[in-house]
DNA sequence: CCTCTTTGGTTGTACTATGCAACCAAAGAA
DNA sequence: TTCTTTGGTTGCATAGTACAACCAAAGAGG
């Protein structure tokens, strides 16, 4: 007679693979959806750009290319359009001439905390009723998911 | 003498909610740059369309705009594309004269068979080792997560 | 049975995002 | 000083998209 346990675990357990893979897509197709309409007049891209300029504390335009592995005269024009709209500001590197530095401006530091907030809000929202420990487990679960390289 | 447990609680579930975000955040970064080279010649956009197709065993361009909000001109551009790279085969539609049933090609069932293959492998090699309990908790907080709406 | 409207699909046109190449100006090397 | 490298902008070509015009088939109303 052969043993029924294993069968019935490893179905189990593929269950449980196929069912995390479903929701993790989910998760990132939401995700997609969302960040879709940041703002008016912002695309996924400036948004990007933006925020990445906040988190270096402003840098040139060659060092978002090189992030981002865009052509220099995407960022070239990418950088004209969030000056234009108030967003940036470029001042020119004491150390290299050439270079400019560029920086979110007020407009766009506040810009950038406000979607912050509304995406922080979200996730409050979504979770406001899980107990502390189940938040607790869950996030240990999804650190560790995403630490496999 | 103040109760100091509510407020080292707080920050504990806090520091778990703000966890979460920035995994799920994670999470959904690597699926769009995954995504983003899922085959030669096939965009995001060709690839999802071709996608839906096998799920609903074929379907109509109005039917693809319909659901992807995309213009009949942008659909109509696509499947001739898709055409031309042999993924896709349309057939009159015996009902409807003036439509044409679109389904993947045995080439396009094979290239997104591929696809999930390659994607579900990627799952799996990132879960191997998980036992089989935290794979079931994983996958109900997951749920869970997801169920609000 | 004949028109008029609706609907599925294609094609022309315009706009945007992007990459490549050419160019300019400043920095650095020989 | 001249030559090369580097940060940035601009000209050009391409791809994806929407809107509008158009065609052909279906359906409605007389």
């Amino acid at each position: 007679m052969p043993t029924p346990t294993p069968a019935r675990t490893a179905s189990a357990r593929s269950e449980s693979i196929d069912s995390i893979q479903r929701e993790l897509t989910a998760v990132a197709r939401r995700a997609r959806s969302v960040t879709a309409q940041i703002h008016p007049g912002l695309t996924l891209v400036t948004y990007t750009l933006l925020d990445h300029l906040h988190e270096r504390g402003g840098c040139r335009g060659t060092d978002l290319a090189a992030h981002f592995l865009l052509d220099k005269s995407t960022v070239s024009r990418q950088i004209a359009a969030l000056e234009k709209l108030g967003l940036v500001e470029r001042t020119a590197d004491p150390e290299d001439l050439r270079g400019q530095i560029i920086r979110p401006s007020a407009a766009g530091e506040q810009l950038l905390a406000d979607v912050r907030e509304r995406r922080h809000q979200a996730f409050l929202d979504r979770l406001v009723d899980w107990p502390d420990d189940d938040l607790e487990r869950f996030a240990s679960y999804l650190a560790l998911y995403n630490a496999r390289t």
